[in-house]
DNA sequence: ATTCTAGCGGAACATCCGTTCTATGTCAAG
DNA sequence: CTTGACATAGAACGGATGTTCCGCTAGAAT
């Protein structure tokens, strides 16, 4: 007998279906349609495990509507929960030697074939934002490496402890740092807390590019 | 006459309607049900308008199947591309001082109630992952901060160059290094090209936690 | 042994639903 | 005015789909 509260594994078969041709389809799947996928010839036996799966919170059913199915969040799936995403434009690449190339437009992804897909609950803003990837170890002082995307908001603007990208004029050099005002002077710190601080007298040496909103480094 | 690329007052308001429905509801509405919500009492008029939206690009129907619709991206819709999303439990923090608290289960998501979303185009594998918050300053080496997350394949078996989380058995101390097979012993290399190698002669010694698939900082 | 329940299979049924056909009206082009 | 494309309405058809009923089996409980 099932225990209440278990699965038998036809009915994890079924949900992963239903989830799967949700993706792939854009609408849930018949009564018939499950069966062919998980190996039960009667349209009965679906319904009557389909109940047991709304019994047990995984589903929800609309009476006599054709695939009238709607998953739960119960499996923690996605699909289900109002997660989106925000399509940020990999506009290309920073290196130390070079300013930061800024979007030329405002025009959300005009003519960025380019992207990554980040999820909302990990930006704490939607707006104004680009991405570009690190070329070289020349800002491992602020634990970015090579191959790393960052994420910015292009900002003029910036508050004491923001990281943010800036150009030095004097030096010529595009570095990552934690930013602060200290009097007339401003002083830039790396993420490496192993690391020495710059100070800058000139406050028009330092252009902030944006602000550095999230770092992301893929392993293969 | 309607202009090509332009859409009728009807076709907006059905555009709407299958866009609200899917969302309350969890699958598209039927030809009838949208006749009714827009004011349309004739099934073949809903169809006609269906297939010129079908024609602009805004609609894909399967056909002979009942609620066979799918909305295209192209209104933006953030509906449209919101199962690319992998939910990765959020199961701890990692010292340097103490093994990786592995998931007890493999029990997807039991008894997790934080966790964090990442794209699937982020991510090479969408299994078996799972999440953990770096705690302290002691993994610079490997160029991961304070508050860093760390996204983990749990898995024994590695091959040369992978980034993974190794418990030292004999230092008693857990490090995330890419990892070397040299002959009989290991090498364990860190991630800052300007750090040196660690080579462990005793393969014992080693005790593979996990393969590193991704790390996010969040700057706030 | 008997009973009860969970689970499965098959068939019949009513309805839901997409498709198609015919008819009507509008409006601009000829 | 005539023509033709576009848009709409209504009705009918057939297949798709959910629901229900009956019978069967295996295993646990009595």
């Amino acid at each position: 007998m099932m225990a209440k509260g278990k699965l038998s594994d036809r009915q994890r078969r079924m949900l992963e279906f239903i989830q799967t041709h949700g993706r792939e389809h854009g609408y849930p799947p018949s009564i018939r349609e499950i069966g062919r996928a998980v190996g039960i010839s009667s349209t009965s036996v679906v319904n009557y495990n389909l109940n047991r799966l709304v019994e047990e919170g995984y589903l929800d059913r609309h009476q006599n509507v054709s695939r009238g199915i709607r998953l739960t969040d119960k499996l923690g799936d996605a699909a289900s929960r109002l997660a989106d995403v925000v399509r940020v434009p990999l506009v290309g690449r920073i290196f130390a030697s070079e300013p930061v190339l800024l979007p030329s437009t405002d025009a959300p992804m005009f003519g960025a074939d380019e992207a990554i897909e980040i999820t909302r609950g990990l930006l704490p803003v939607h707006e104004g934002l680009f991405a570009l990837q690190v070329k070289g170890d020349s800002m491992i002082d602020a634990m970015v490496g090579d191959g790393d995307i960052v994420v910015m908001r292009r900002q003029p603007d910036w508050r004491n402890g923001d990281m943010v990208a800036v150009w030095l004029r004097s030096k010529e050099e595009t570095t990552l740092k934690h930013i602060y005002k200290e009097g007339a002077r401003i002083r830039l710190q790396p993420a490496n807390p192993t690391m020495k601080a710059i100070y800058v007298d000139d406050a028009a040496d330092v252009e902030v590019q944006g602000k550095v909103m999230l770092v992301v480094r893929q392993l293969h």
